[in-house]
DNA sequence: CGACACATGTAACACGTTACATGATTTG
DNA sequence: CAAATCATGTAACGTGTTACATGTGTCG
């Protein structure tokens, strides 16, 4: 994943790990936040070493020197792949169902007390995504050249958004479901 | 999440590699599939490693060996904890909101006609949880002694099928909003 | 002086994916 | 006999997580 976005934003300009970081959390809203940094330089040496992006070094004066990535022509063709590959949508990823359904089998954990408690952490959530929707654009909006990080930020609070109702849809036929379960299961 | 699938199905009873990736299949009906049984063997030999299960060689006439694990009382332990442990919901890991949002922000990609294409196959996924739903329990119900897999069915495909509906809400929201993006952003 | 922004990394580890290797028994 | 099922693994690799290491410049 943060292969793609890196190659993306570079697809965009030149630019070094540092700055990366920066338009990084800039363009995600501190949605899926990098938890280290060190997570992109590591990326970027392997994305050199496959070719698909290639560096330069930048003298500065008083300031230590940067490596300055720039994608090749290779990067730019992964990234038209990874953009035309779509999901079958046929895998459940999501943590909360798999750990629902086998605290139910085993009959280790109070099931119904953890439904309620993930519904309070979803439904706080929520109300943290509006308040991000409710912001101006994180400030001024004099930045520094790119004029990115506003225009998607409604759409991934709104995919975020999406997501937690469903699992809070979801949490609700569980609660409706639980006695029958108990009944059929053991 | 594989470990505690696995540490889960000990939890039940005893078993050997083999018989859990079969448990498993059963349970997970198809979705969210191991793709390959070694990661089983690889997730054990860690889990007891660290002291979770323990095993024990069985012998089998007409059959090569079993090796036989079981929880431990820190495996118990370990489960209690995660299924204890709820999720903040903060984070949007959804690739599919990750690669519109960047495919448009670079450019390099026709969103729109990603965007049809991804719809297609979620549609064509929530037909088939359909048939899956329709099915009355994989066969027969002559099963070799555990009742798992029936009654957790239903809330797996369901969850499943809300998070469909919910990435295709998101992608009827981006097509609205397209037009006003290529403005703004560009 | 101390905190913070700027700037770049390494090392160890966890976990999943992919491919490969091995061998017995049962069933058509 | 060939294929499927039963049964267990190893090795290499990609990616993410966590922790650590190092240094400069600026601002209060």
């Amino acid at each position: 994943m943060l292969k793609f976005v890196l190659l993306s934003l570079l697809a965009q300009q030149p630019r070094h790990g540092y700055e990366l970081k920066v338009v990084y959390d800039k363009i995600m809203c501190g949605l899926w936040p990098l938890v280290n940094i060190g997570q992109i330089y590591a990326t970027l040496s392997r994305l050199e070493r496959d070719g698909l992006v290639k560096d330069r070094q930048v003298a500065q004066d008083s300031r230590p020197d940067k490596r300055v990535y720039e994608l090749t022509e290779s990067g730019r063709e992964a990234l038209r792949v990874w953009f035309a590959q779509t999901s079958d949508g046929t895998q459940i990823k999501n943590e909360l169902i798999v750990k629902l359904v086998f605290a139910q089998l085993t009959g280790l954990a109070d099931v119904r007390a953890l439904l309620a408690k993930q519904r309070r952490q979803y439904l706080q959530a929520l109300r943290a995504l509006d308040e991000l929707a409710a912001q101006p654009s994180t400030g001024d909006s004099s930045d520094d050249g790119n004029a990115a990080g506003n225009p998607v930020m409604g759409l991934l609070i709104a995919g975020a958004a999406l997501h937690l109702q469903a699992d809070l849809k979801w949490i609700e036929l569980c609660e409706e479901q639980l006695p029958q379960l108990n009944d059929t299961g053991r």
